[in-house]
DNA sequence: CCCTAGATACCGACCGTCGGTTTGTAGTGA
DNA sequence: TCACTACAAACCGACGGTCGGTATCTAGGG
């Protein structure tokens, strides 16, 4: 049999009462912290509850498991992430390379304004056994990113700024090319942490410009239309991610 | 204290002790069928142990984790899918772009070939939460890929035949490809299932035009040098996944 | 303003199962 | 016969998840 649970004999620890709103914020906030700290395996709910100061049963009342946890962190971060990018592509006016190289330049800058907060995404997400991590932040941000990128290019095409022979495929490509950013990250990072900062703004320059170049072949532009690279930024965003 | 263990009272499961390579590879084939089959959460080691015929204390003896056994299923599965690939690269002559296109001509006539192997990989490599599996193989098979893809590249790009600006990249950029194949797999195999073959042979040909001519741009190449589809291996293969 | 009823935020002991370990044993080649 | 190895089976700690129960909120009647 159970035993029941005793009356508090101490007054002590008052348990709090919040908006589900809130708790869910308190509980979103620990697990996006420790999942970016250490991934998915080694954070156990149990990490979670002593982090966000809960118990066990008001966890799974306001989430269904552990999974569904990490998709409300996911959610909240992409969502979060894009944010900005969806309001630069609302607002932005001219022709389609216009639209483009501004959408990009956002979330370019989005990235090296979050700074300290990029930097548990960035070195854990390289981390060997956080690919899932890496994944699941990549595919839900590719599925928010992809109808704009595609909306724009869309607009090019029909203008004729572009020449493209499938519009979805296009954008699907593009968007794949940051899977492959990947290595070129870690090898950034990697030597921003050997104290080779300018060497690693040098290898990010050249991984953005390539991608630049092969994206104004994608989109039958002419050479130096797209600009991805901007070694500022990409500074700023390493040097964040050095200081701790 | 643990009980010593008894001696086997009745004369009939004969203990059968094999070579390590054909535990190894008896273990590896139930792994993979049932890896494949309902993903990586949904297969516990003891259902391995069952299907395999073979205790925990001798599974561990020759895997040290799951995750390790997993390792195992990968690379044996990447290792034999590219395997062919490599030699036809090997001894194929010629300039790059022949290569280029054999290449890929061998690794869809292997694909073809597979049929039902390749059924239970593709389905279930595309149902929703098993994502780890298919970015595992996808990871493993672009690690195998790339080089040789490289290399090809170089060769074009040394001899003139294509005009790239960074190889790496660019090779890097035509495997990413692949990441964003799988919607249109998961499509056309819809489309399949629902009774449109032909649809699907068309949709799966469309996408791969489609990825011919943004190649054709990342190389430097005249529209149409590159070819990818080919319909008649996709019916095969689209078929090779219907019966059961 | 109090009282009460119902909804809901929350608690924490408990459970089944999982991946992995330990201890012991039988076959095998030198 | 002796070391070695392939394997068996009992065992373990930890994990994700459940469940009966409690504390606190709000609404509405008196």
């Amino acid at each position: 049999m159970r035993e029941p649970v005793t009356a508090p004999l101490d007054g002590s620890p008052k348990r709090q009462r919040l908006a589900p709103d809130e708790r869910r914020a308190i509980i979103l906030d620990v697990a996006q912290k420790l999942f970016f700290a250490n991934g998915w395996d080694d954070v156990t709910v149990s990490d979670i509850l002593t982090e966000a100061d809960i118990s066990k049963g008001g966890f799974y009342h306001h989430f269904s498991s552990k999974e569904d946890l990490f998709d409300g962190v996911i959610e909240r971060f992409t969502t979060r992430a894009l944010a900005s990018a969806n309001a630069v592509y609302a607002t932005t006016t001219g022709d389609a390379l216009t639209r483009f190289n501004a959408f990009f330049a956002e979330t370019s800058r989005w990235k090296a304004e979050q700074g300290p907060q990029m930097k548990f995404f960035v070195d854990v997400t390289l981390r060997p056994r956080n690919d899932l991590l890496f994944n699941r932040i990549m595919a839900a941000a590719s599925a928010a990113a992809l109808p704009i990128l595609v909306g724009i290019i869309r607009q090019g095409a029909d203008d004729g700024t572009f020449d493209v022979h499938d519009v979805d495929i296009a954008g699907e490509t593009i968007i794949a090319m940051s899977y492959s950013r990947r290595t070129s990250l870690e090898q950034a990072f990697a030597a921003a942490k050997e104290g080779n900062l300018e060497q690693a703004v040098a290898l990010l320059e050249h991984r953005m410009i390539a991608e630049g170049r092969l994206i104004d072949r994608l989109l039958g532009l002419p050479q130096g239309s797209v600009v991805l690279a901007n070694p500022e930024e990409h500074r700023l965003m390493l040097r964040a991610t050095l200081c701790r």
